[in-house]
DNA sequence: TTTGAAAGTGCGCGGAC
DNA sequence: GTCCGCGCACTTTCAAA
C-alpha cells in the first residue's frame, strides 16, 4: 500500500500537524483549493496510514511528571523470546514514552517519563527483574529545549 | 499558575490523549459526566495550558522519513551566548523532533529525523559548521519499538 | 456545579459542472 | 477531478436549578 503524495496533499498534512483543530474551510482555503477535494485527501490519508491519531499534547510538568530519562540499554543477551519478552514488557509500561531497537554497541534506547528520580528508580528496578540486562545507562534530561510531533515535509 | 486535577479531570485528559477527535457527548459518557462539564474542565485545562496543541501524528515511512538518530552532543564551551547558538539552530532545524540538555557527561541529546543517512550526514555538517562541538555520537534506530505522546495519568 | 435547551458552526455527502 | 448546497451532528453559550 503505498502512496504518492502531491503538494497539496503535504500542505494539509503541515496545517493538520500544526492544528488539527481547524476547520476544513479554513485548511482549504490555506492550501488553494476547497472544502470537498480537501475532505477526500484526508480521508484517503488517513485510510492508507499516512495520517495516524488524532491528539492533544499535555504538558507533563503541569500533571507533575517532572522527570524525563534517557535510558541505554545494553544486553548480552540476542535471541528472538528475550527479545519479545524485552517488547511486551517496554510496551505495556506507559512511563516508557518511546523506545527504538539500535545499530552499534548500545542495544536499545528508551525514553521514560516519570514524576521524579525516586519513580525512575521503581522503574529501573520493575525492569531489570523483568528482563535480564547487561548495562544500562540513565541520561537524565535537565531541560526539554524542543519537542515537536511535527515531521518535516 | 499551578493546576488542581481531580479524577475526571485526567480521565478527560487520557481520552483526549488516546482520541481528540471524539465529540464531547461521547467523552462525556465515558468519564461519567455530561457535555457541558466536560466542556468547561477541558476549557479550563487549555488556559492552565495543561492541555496544548492538537494534532495529528503522521507515518514518516510513508512520507520517505526512514531514518531515526539519537545524537549525543558533549561540548567543551559552556558560555551563554553558545548555548544560545545552539539553541536557536536546533529550534530552527525541522528534522530535529527533540532536544534535552541533559546532566552529566552529554551534554545535549537530540532526535533526528531524515531521509536517510546521506541527509543525516548533510545535517550533520550543517551543525558542526554552525556551533562547535566537542564530540558527537549517533546512534541509529533500527526499528521503533514503541511511539506515544500519551503520559502516564 | 450540573442540567437542558437554543443558536451557531462545521462536517459529510449528495448532486451539478 | 472541483464547486455548491443541504441535513444533521456537533460545539458553544446561557439560562435556571
Amino acid at each position: 500500500m503505498d502512496v504518492r503524495l502531491d503538494a497539496i496533499d503535504r500542505k494539509i498534512l503541515g496545517e493538520l500537524q500544526e492544528d488539527a483543530s481547524q476547520s476544513l474551510d479554513v485548511i482549504a482555503a490555506k492550501v488553494g483549493s476547497s472544502k470537498t477535494p480537501v475532505w477526500n485527501r484526508i480521508r484517503k490519508m488517513r485510510e492508507a496510514g499516512v495520517i495516524g491519531p488524532q491528539t492533544v499534547i499535555v504538558d507533563a510538568e503541569k500533571l507533575g511528571i517532572e522527570a524525563c530519562f534517557f535510558v541505554l540499554v545494553r544486553t548480552s543477551e540476542h535471541e528472538a523470546d528475550w527479545q519479545e519478552k524485552f517488547l511486551s514488557t517496554v510496551r505495556a509500561r506507559p512511563e516508557v514514552m518511546e523506545a527504538h531497537r539500535l545499530a552499534g554497541e548500545i542495544d536499545y534506547i528508551l525514553k521514560v517519563r516519570v514524576k521524579n528520580a525516586r519513580a525512575y528508580d521503581e522503574f529501573y528496578q520493575a525492569l531489570i527483574s523483568e528482563v535480564k540486562i547487561f548495562n544500562v545507562t540513565a541520561l537524565l534530561s535537565m531541560e526539554e529545549i524542543k519537542f515537536t510531533t511535527a515531521l518535516p515535509l
